[in-house]
DNA sequence: TCCATTTGACCAAC
DNA sequence: GTTGGTCAAATGGA
């Protein structure tokens, strides 16, 4: 029950952030407004985040057993991002690590861009280095695969996996798994001002970026913050190439929330998830005012 | 020299 | 047996 309270106090907060942000879209002109309304989005963020940690964490101890999406089965050893291991419900896989298939939290976004060289709606901010790509069946384009560039030298075992969807090769897919534990993801969360103005050069955003975000399962109470705000340091890894100009289609990633894109909620397994996500969604403004 | 990417191989889930 | 996810050696760039 306790969860729930603090459920109901996050999601007042946003609804709180969502109203301010509401305010300032409407104000014309100002010079900072910008910066304003990225702050107050990485607010939100950082609420539903941890809105969605606390409602995933009630879950687990109520239901005990997750309804595990199909994606989610597999098992826990697979922690590839390795917080499996914390999973209070999946206490008896606990204990390995597997190479294969992850079932952690997850969630996934899509990201359409401009053009084939327009990556710039993929950079979320944090710093991934690519261990692996992987020509998946039935896909027209290979899977690449990210951590954490910080997996060793912080312990932050976030992942995620990018893949041009068939059919549609300005439309990326991403899944995210795991937390940031990183320096980089705590700051994120911690509704840190979106880092744009921190020397990052952002390529502008495509006025048809769209992206839509689906949280897929999260098993566990470790989850996060799947997309943030480019609270990346200039330069930093992978995203460089974004920064560089976003010029390389090699690398497909970054994130959503640092566009304007447009997001939608796609299948969530659980009924809150599709709530909190829809937060996510370029709409939600307008439905918030109904909450 | 350091760090990121590429790529083939390994391993486990299915 | 097939497929997906990860590892790690090789390679290249800064």
């Amino acid at each position: 029950m306790e969860e729930r309270c603090a459920l109901a106090t996050e999601l007042a907060q946003v609804l709180d952030t969502v109203r301010q942000l509401e305010a300032h879209m409407g104000v014309k002109g100002g010079a900072d407004r910008g910066e304003t309304c990225r702050a107050l989005v990485s607010s939100m963020r950082s609420s539903v985040d941890r809105s969605i940690h606390i409602a995933m964490s009630s879950c687990c101890v109520v239901l005990g057993a997750p309804e595990s999406p199909p994606s989610a089965g597999g098992s826990p050893r697979s922690g590839g991002s390795d917080q499996a291991a914390d999973s209070p419900c999946r206490g008896a896989h606990a204990a390995g690590q597997s190479k294969k298939r992850k079932t952690q939290p997850k969630w996934s976004t899509q990201v359409r861009v401009n053009s084939v060289e327009d990556v710039g709606p993929l950079d979320d901010g944090f710093s991934w280095r690519k261990y692996g790509q992987k020509d998946i069946l039935g896909a027209k384009y290979p899977r690449a695969y990210f951590r954490c560039t910080h997996r060793h030298t912080q312990g932050c075992y976030a992942s995620k996996q990018v893949q041009r969807a068939h059919g549609d090769p300005l439309l990326f897919d991403v899944v995210y798994h795991g937390n940031h534990t990183c320096a980089q993801g705590k700051h994120s969360n911690s509704q840190r001002p979106q880092p744009a103005a921190s020397g990052e050069h952002r390529q502008p955003q495509p006025a048809g970026g769209q992206e839509r975000i689906s949280v897929g399962q999260e098993t566990e109470g470790g989850v996060a913050p799947a997309f943030s705000f480019p609270s990346k340091q200039a330069g930093a890894d992978t995203g460089s190439d974004f920064q560089a100009g976003c010029a390389t289609t090699a690398s497909p990633f970054m994130s959503p929330a640092t566009s304007e894109c447009k997001a939608s909620t796609t299948e969530s397994p659980m009924g809150d998830m599709d709530f909190m996500l829809q937060l996510a969604d370029a709409d939600f403004l307008d439905n918030s005012r109904y909450l």
